[in-house]
RNA sequence: GGAGAAUUGGCAGAGUGGUCGAAUGCGGCAGUCUUGAAAACUGUUGAGGGUCACACCUCCGGGGGUUCGAAUCCCUCAUUCUCCGCCA
């Protein structure tokens, strides 16, 4: 979440930079810089009392040791006073506290001051496009057709033992799954991301610390009984690695790299949009994840680009690059870039990852901070992206890489597969 | 699942009612020495709130209680470890 100090020094840029978002910010920041100086008062007064109180408590000590009991009776009467005072005030501090809290959770982060204004995807700039479009033979299929041709993704069979939106995934087309998985975690690894397994579910503190909570409370899956969440991304387990942690600066900067399910209640879609693998509630992906020293957040950001530019050109899938625009940015981020994979047979881009700059509002709330060259501690900022998200890189390369003899694989994955046709 | 022990600063670890935000060691930072580094020595070093800066306040796993006063006593929850049982 934001910082209530830049908030407080920086309202108008605020309120600018959420207007971009279409989200008119400005009663709300009001809110928090009144609420602030109410807290700011209350424990002021709360301190002064506990400071009056705890001056007594020494005197009532100093006095019982050298034996004036009865002076001593005399003060306790007057601590029970202050005691009240204390306890009230506390009270509504923590009331103020919460109601502050609250406020905060409900205002996205402060978009880069590049990216452009905008209310929905609509709205996002194409900054790249590459990779050649292929010539289909007539009769290309999409790729749910293709699946039930080669019997290589089973969404009925998904259908019978889940529900919609749990393919299961036969044969040469598990295969390629973990095959991608694999070359995906080899291409991480090489670039200098560390591998980690993650949980699959996670705790409520968690969910907060990244923003899925509480604004996608909805989206999650989650296990009232033990009251943890199926994770929609491996950003939550990844990023919560450094909740609560103080790094020394030459630590930085730390990059890690995990292959986990996704979960996703996806509540209100539908149409083309989940047709086949294009919006699943479970599926497979490879997140990268970056701690970065807030100088050089933006060098990552455009690094973790070119990585995931360098994943598709040796797929050789063709690809865009949208820069999203305020309204399509994510609630926690400050500048986010789509990749989307151009699905030949369906005729349509597919969203197959997407790069963010969280700045410090996630370190915000997970109080993940370094020891600056100054001493001081100093939040860090935070970075993920996917590297890639696996059913839609599978949609493109069965739609891309058909034929009449069968699905060819992409070169670099034949190692991986085993196999370089499904037929 | 049963029994016992534990949870203290970046880490390790002492501390059983006021003199404790907390010994000591490691680590970090600065300096001395050195051509440089290491070693050694000296100094410094918890976090958050608050203030122009001080003062001051809070924090010893979380929450609650006893007391004028709690890291220290009581209750409760969580977690970890050890032993036993069960088991992929």
């Amino acid at each position: 979440m934001l910082q209530v100090p830049f908030i407080r020094d920086n309202k108008e840029v605020v309120i600018a930079g959420l207007a971009k978002r279409h989200f008119d910010a400005k009663a709300l920041v009001e809110q928090v810089i009144i609420l602030d100086e109410e807290r700011r008062a209350l424990q002021t007064k709360l301190d002064n009392t506990l400071a009056e109180s705890n001056a007594l408590s020494k005197d009532i000590g100093n006095l019982y040791k050298s034996g004036k009991a009865a002076e001593a009776n005399q003060l306790k009467e007057k601590t029970s006073v202050l005691k009240e005072a204390s306890k009230t005030l506390s009270e509504d501090l923590s009331t103020t506290e919460e109601k502050l809290k609250n406020l905060l959770y409900q205002l996205p982060n402060v978009p880069h001051e590049s990216v452009p204004a905008g209310k929905s995807e609509a709205e996002n700039e194409e900054i790249f496009n590459e990779g050649n479009v292929p010539k289909l033979y007539d009769g290309a299929q999409p790729h749910w057709e293709l699946a039930k041709k080669y019997d290589i993704i089973d969404f009925e069979l998904g259908n019978k033992i889940s529900g919609a939106g749990f393919p299961v995934y036969k044969g040469k087309g598990a295969r390629l799954q973990r095959a991608l998985i694999a070359y995906f975690l080899d291409k991480n690894t090489t670039a200098g991301y560390t591998e980690y397994q993650l949980p699959h579910l996670v705790n409520e503190a968690s969910c907060y610390g990244t923003g899925q909570l509480p604004d996608k409370e909805g989206q999650m899956y989650h296990d009232s009984r033990d009251d943890l969440y199926l994770i929609p991304t491996a950003e939550v387990p990844g990023t919560n690695v450094f909740r609560d942690v103080l790094l020394n600066e030459s630590e930085l900067p730390i990059g890690i790299t995990g292959y986990t399910p996704c979960f996703r209640r996806e509540a209100g879609s539908y149409g083309a949009d989940v047709r086949g693998l294009n919006r699943l509630h479970q599926f497979d992906k490879v997140e990268i994840i970056r701690v970065e020293h807030p100088d050089n957040s933006y060098n990552a950001f455009h690094g973790m680009i070119e990585h995931v530019k360098d994943i598709l050109r040796e797929l050789k899938l063709p690809f865009r690059i949208l820069k999203l625009c305020g309204g399509d940015t994510g609630f926690p981020s400050a500048m986010t870039y789509d990749f989307e994979v151009f699905s030949t047979a369906q005729d349509r881009w597919l969203e197959i990852s997407s790069v963010s700059n969280f700045e410090t509002y996630q370190a915000n709330r997970l109080k993940l901070r370094f020891k600056n060259s100054e001493g001081k501690n100093e939040l860090a900022h935070t970075l993920n992206g996917s590297s890639l998200a696996l059913p839609r890189v599978l949609a493109g390369i069965l739609e891309n890489y058909q034929t009449e003899k069968g699905i060819e694989i992409p070169e670099v994955l034949i190692p991986y597969t085993g196999f370089s046709i499904i037929d």
